[in-house]
DNA sequence: CCCTGATTCGC
DNA sequence: GCGAATCAGG
């Protein structure tokens, strides 16, 4: 598999939406886990809370091949410790306490898979990213699909553009007549084919041929 | 061991 | 440019 422009737009749009390099690698299909990072590194997409590199600003020395050993000074204790203003307690009163404001910036900035924090130059305001009210499938798995285009019912003649994911309950395809010729409805073409526009050109959002990243 | 992303380096 | 191999932390 080679990396299409439709390719990176899926890599860029999911490795921005949090999504592991497996999952991606999964998505797209065809290629490795390493070859999404890979890309995704040339592509100058980049930093994402990685396990292995958290601190440490300055790291210039790891790789000689030779046996130097330069293991003689100590740990240089980082000044750090945590001042704990907040010395003005307020004296509460001891009625109705119930909420706690909204203040006191928590330097944590959550990441992860849903959480994904972009961090730019500019360090943008940290709206965190609202938990995802996300219901997981409804446990309906019976008449709701029933007139749902599936697998099976797949022919030359329906668009089998898929909704959703395979494996969910809900997991189907268009089932639109298909724009004579082609595989997609006349809806779904226009998805499929797009004229090769200039990157600057090009919307944003180029319809993803799934329903986005997986929610499990 | 499993996972993760980062980096290196031969192709 | 690509990605397997490797590294290294969780």
């Amino acid at each position: 598999m080679s990396w299409t422009d439709e390719r990176i737009d899926q890599l860029k749009s999911m490795w921005e939406k949090g999504m592991t390099a497996s999952q991606i690698a999964d998505e797209l299909g065809g290629v490795s886990r390493n070859a999404v990072i890979g890309k995704a590194h040339r592509l100058g997409l980049q930093s994402r809370p990685s396990p292995v590199k958290a601190a440490e600003p300055v790291k210039p020395a790891p790789k000689p091949a030779a046996e130097a050993k330069p293991k003689p000074a100590a740990a240089p204790p980082p000044p750090a410790p945590k001042p704990q203003p907040a010395p003005a307690a307020p004296p509460a009163p001891v009625a109705a306490e119930a909420e706690a404001p909204a203040r006191a910036e928590p330097q944590l900035r959550s990441v992860g898979p849903g959480g994904f924090v972009r961090q730019g130059p500019g360090d943008q305001q940290p709206p965190i990213p609202p938990a995802p009210p996300r219901r997981l499938v409804p446990a309906r798995p019976s008449p709701e699909i029933a007139d749902k285009t599936s697998l099976l019912d797949l022919n030359d003649r329906i668009c089998k553009w898929p909704l959703g994911h395979p494996g969910e309950p809900d997991f189907h395809f268009c089932g639109e007549k298909v724009n004579p010729g082609f595989p997609y409805c006349v809806q779904h073409c226009g998805h499929a084919y797009q004229a090769q526009l200039p990157r600057r050109d090009r919307r944003p959002p180029p319809p993803l041929p799934f329903g986005g990243p997986r929610v499990r």
